[in-house]
DNA sequence: ACAGTTATTAGCTAATATGCTAATAATCGA
DNA sequence: TCGATTATTAGCATATTAGCTAATAACTGT
């Protein structure tokens, strides 16, 4: 059981398109903050602040490297969060596979 | 492909506790405006507009019975729309099974 | 037609969200 | 250390959202 006060930043981080679209650009691999705001027309610093969100939310890690922060998905979170809600109202149509762990015993 | 429009409707009303929970509470049969004001604390004219939102990102229905106005979940939309964004950004963990429309050719 | 029930709409306030520019922070390369 | 690069933080303006009460609408039963 996901938390709901944790749910609830999850779902609150999802309703704006561009931190949508950043999910989805990050799924093809890690970037950097600038590389994700070259994909859009809005400021940068309006960017780092939907990074920001999304890392609220435990959507997105991120790292430093030289110069840059590399912003990755993290692993696990979206999926459970969403999935869990999902299976609660249409559990017909929407199939949660869990995930192998790693670390295994 | 869900059009983008309706998609961000959709996450729009799912950013709100009161609405997902309405959502859960519909999966069990439909309800009267009434009977789904009686779970919140939160005056009614408030859960009316709730389901307004719910209504106009197509996640609900409404029929008229007599005095009372019953509310019921739309079929597919919710797994749809959520679930095209899950497939795009997390496949490996949500698996998307489409309902067989029961209104065949 | 009228009183009672159920629900929505109108109008308001307070809080939150999103965009911007300017300023600051962290790091690199010479 | 200094200038360039990358990114975030601060501060502000505007728009949207969510809650409330009061008023209105739709329907029932007598």
């Amino acid at each position: 059981m996901v938390d709901a006060a944790i749910e609830s930043g999850v779902f609150k981080a999802l309703a704006d398109p561009t931190r949508r679209q950043i999910l989805q650009d990050l799924k093809a691999g890690e970037l950097s903050a600038g590389d994700i705001a070259s994909h859009f027309r809005i400021s940068a610093p309006s960017i780092s602040r939907h990074l920001g969100v999304l890392r609220g939310a435990g959507l997105i890690q991120e790292r430093r490297d030289a110069n840059k922060i590399i912003y990755s998905l993290v692993d696990d979170h979206l999926a459970l969060c969403v999935g869990e809600f999902l299976s609660a109202v249409c559990p017909e149509q929407v199939v949660l596979r869990r995930k192998r762990s790693r670390a295994m015993k």
